[in-house]
DNA sequence: TTGAAAGCGCTACCAA
DNA sequence: TTGGTAGCGCTTTCAA
């Protein structure tokens, strides 16, 4: 059997009580007993269950974190991140991937609201009422998508696109083509609003193609499409999804950027990597991560405050996949 | 507050005792108390604790991972996996990822260790004596390293080798660099062993470099010291650090194949979308995830049990980056 | 079949 | 400053 509070007591010759003042409050006990105490601590290796504290504090000490998919590198960098601050805080992580399921994610908040002080959730795919319906109940914090009473860290994608959009009519595109990403993703519907009023502003042709999936399949996927629009770049919904574009535009022997220029967005490590590298409209990927942490701490602090809504900058970084425009 | 048994009990008209048994076994109770405490569950949205839960039956319902790095896409399959798994027989995931720390990860199975019915240690950085510490108190499988007392998942990387050198030999290469990962790494070790023993046996000269940190970074920063080691072939420690070679080389002109052929490990998607395409020794990420939760689990039902060993099967993958060796 | 009671490990209150 | 006691939410005897 493991060594509870009880063991400690009697090895160190004092209450439970003691030793749970002790481990909280060193100075509310005299030096003697604190001695003691902490030498039957060592001795039996002894840590607290912090699941049975929950119980009486009210206080689980766990936070939770909802993803759509690990296996993109966005998540796992923005997770990573809240982990680790998180760690730092004191605090554990329950993990969830829901794979791309608002299913699965809007039962999983339920059946973990329990074990955690909060949730993070990150480019919840719920709908606007689902994700009203928990509020008030865990304090939450949105990553990548604003709603109501909700507090939340989003990206200023409108001013990536409008840099992006800039960009490309520098280059003399005039006409398009946006790959759309998950329907249920705000995220989305984030871009292409910026995108479009961008577009509107520059009198460049916005061809809309999708939705697909975020990864590099549904790139593949859409890559036909895109050609035949007969657009001269694309910018597509995130980074692995230009990958794709990439990847299925190098098997039809189509030069990028001579052909086609291709923006991604995200900045994840491996549009550096590819060739042509790509452009890409970049965020803070760790930072998303730790400041949502931070976030989520003080909402469960002051659970009364205005919801606080954090966002963070993007930034164009221009690489080979995007260059002039194929005169037509 | 929370909705607790007790409130279901009160709007059910039965005990505590009744609701309890109507959810853990529904036959148990008669037909007209079930439908009553049904009924009260669903008005109530009522969802047990299950950290209470574990306080009186021992069990948890958690399961502990913990890993070097969720950046890396290597761990981040792995993880999803597990984490899919784990949710399919009803477990929850805690997470942690250490930063290639030992301490940090000996630390945090301390900690964790009440909390959780069992751990996934993937890749673990600790010392051989460190873990058998743990062993006996909390169960756990280790992925990516293989000793003593414990049940494990680990890649047949001396025949991925061998696959992979007896290709390069067919190519002509007779000499034949090998980065190596982190030194606290097992599977680092494990890939140099089988790679020693097939270099002789082949009559292939191995020259071994780094180590270095198992990123791209890592293969950034040897590249240079491989060129000036006159080989015709490289193997790096993972594809990451294969990547970072590539771009290395692409940097300074090298040609690949041309000059020098490279050959990752693990197989991430990644590898697929460089160019050239990264040949490389794939593993099967999800099946060493899934595989690993459920030795865990039946590692827990029965601790007694001589430890499982699962070995999983490498594949090279011949891609653009190996081919014939420059004449000397 | 059901309810009452005890207890899981810990904290917090109240007296002493 | 300390120890006893009650209680967090749930499960599991044990009687009834």
């Amino acid at each position: 059997m493991a060594v509870t509070i009880k063991d400690v007591a009697r090895l160190a010759g004092v209450s439970a009580s003691s030793v749970c003042r002790t481990l909280a409050d060193p100075g509310a006990v005299l030096p003697g007993t604190r001695e003691q105490v902490e030498k039957a601590v060592r001795e039996l290796g002894y840590y607290p269950n912090r699941a049975a504290r929950g119980l009486s504090t009210g206080r689980t000490g766990n936070l939770g974190v909802v993803l759509p998919d690990l296996a993109n590198p966005f998540f796992a960098s923005v997770v990573k991140a809240a982990q680790t601050q998180a760690r730092r805080l004191d605090y554990a992580v329950f993990l969830s991937d829901i794979d791309e399921d608002p299913a699965v994610e809007t039962m999983l908040i339920r059946a973990l609201a329990k074990q955690v002080d909060g949730f993070l959730l990150c480019s919840p795919r719920s709908s606007d009422d689902e994700l009203r319906a928990f509020a008030g109940h865990t304090p939450i914090v949105l990553l990548n998508r604003r709603i109501g009473p909700f507090p939340s860290v989003t990206v200023d994608a409108a001013d990536g696109m409008r840099q992006a959009l800039t960009h490309l009519h520098a280059l003399g595109h005039r006409r398009v083509a946006y790959v759309a990403g998950p329907r249920s993703s705000w995220s989305n519907r984030e871009r292409l609003r910026g995108l479009r009023s961008v577009a509107g502003t520059l009198g460049v042709d916005l061809v809309e193609v999708g939705n697909v999936p975020p990864t590099v399949e549904g790139g593949v996927s859409i890559a036909d499409v895109v050609l035949a629009s007969t657009v001269t770049a694309v910018l597509a919904y995130n980074d692995l999804t230009a990958l794709g574009l990439l990847n299925r535009f190098h098997a039809r022997s189509v030069a990028v950027p001579g052909d086609i220029s291709v923006i991604g967005f995200d900045g994840i490590l491996l549009s550096a990597l590819v060739s042509p590298a790509l452009t890409t409209i970049a965020v803070e990927m760790d930072r998303i991560g730790r400041v949502g942490v931070d976030l989520l701490l003080e909402t469960m602090t002051d659970p009364g405050r205005t919801p606080i809504r954090r966002v963070l900058p993007a930034q164009l970084i221009v690489r080979a996949s995007t260059g002039p425009a194929r005169p037509s």
